[in-house]
DNA sequence: TGCCTTATTGTAAGTTTTTGCAATAACAAT
DNA sequence: ATTGTTATTGCAAAAACTTACAATAAGGCA
């Protein structure tokens, strides 16, 4: 079965519709793999669908994070970018020269463990970005 | 001294200037405490200060932001707000009925040990959010 | 006090993101 | 295949946010 098939699945189990413009968008998404905010979106999926508009994509956007085919962040300063949902992560950004690190989700889950304990919540998401000096920063 | 004062000297030790701008703006976030929108700052700083402009307002969160006085977070949706700096917290939103609660800094102080650990990167901030589901949303 | 440097602001315009609503199209049922 | 329901889209306008640059004013110094 191909991904896109699977992606309509998913949708139809929860009661909403593909749609040629949810396969555009998750097919950049597919294809960039990294963070993208919703103007660059706009112009890589244009070109696959014409006709494509900007309110459609954000609101595009937004149901597949909520709907986790999607994974929305702030990584830069206060701008959300999308990237395709895949293995568990999370971000660092160096607050001096704005260098971006991946760690993996599998290195914090125990304190997210600690974490739903204390607070009562569950099913605490991955995926967040934290701000910190760079290792190259911190000698500067 | 008064708190005003402090302000004062704490961004002229770094080479900034106070301004009637930057004081009506944090006279604000103390008074409310809580996380405001840059437009909620703007309407209640405008009372205080007439003549006060909205990128004045934007650009004054992020200077006071960057220099330690305020705090801000993508509590919410994909907007960001504002507090005045002060004890060290962190925040968890119910991804169902938006219920947010604050989380002491010391419950996570392992983790970020862990992260500063794994990755090298040193002082990571505070103030993060985390989303997940509250405990009245897990039993509906 | 009065001047000088330059950090900071206001203005005006641009860009990004959101919203309400009528038109469209997915897809379940016949 | 045809139809009906309604989730989803495009359109048009509004709201939120950013930018460039000239005007202003904070605060160091004579
Ligand atoms: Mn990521
Ligand atoms: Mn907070
Ligand atoms: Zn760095
Ligand atoms: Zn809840």
């Amino acid at each position: 079965m191909t991904c896109s098939a699977e992606y309509t699945l998913q949708l139809r189990a929860r009661g909403f519709r593909m749609t040629s413009q949810r396969l555009a968008i998750l097919h950049v998404l597919r294809h960039e793999g990294t963070h993208l905010s919703p103007g660059e979106i706009y112009k890589k999926a244009l070109m696959e669908l014409p006709g494509l508009t900007e309110p459609t994509v954000y609101r595009t956007l937004e149901f597949l994070a909520e709907n986790g085919l999607a994974r929305s962040s702030h990584a830069g300063g206060g701008r959300l970018t999308y990237q395709i949902a895949a293995a568990d992560h999370h971000h660092i950004v160096c607050r001096v020269c704005k260098t971006e690190i991946e760690v993996e989700h599998r290195l914090l889950s125990s304190l997210y463990h600690a974490l739903e304990t204390a607070s009562g919540f569950k099913n605490i998401g991955s995926h967040v970005t934290f701000f910190g000096v760079c290792p190259k920063c911190q000698t500067n």
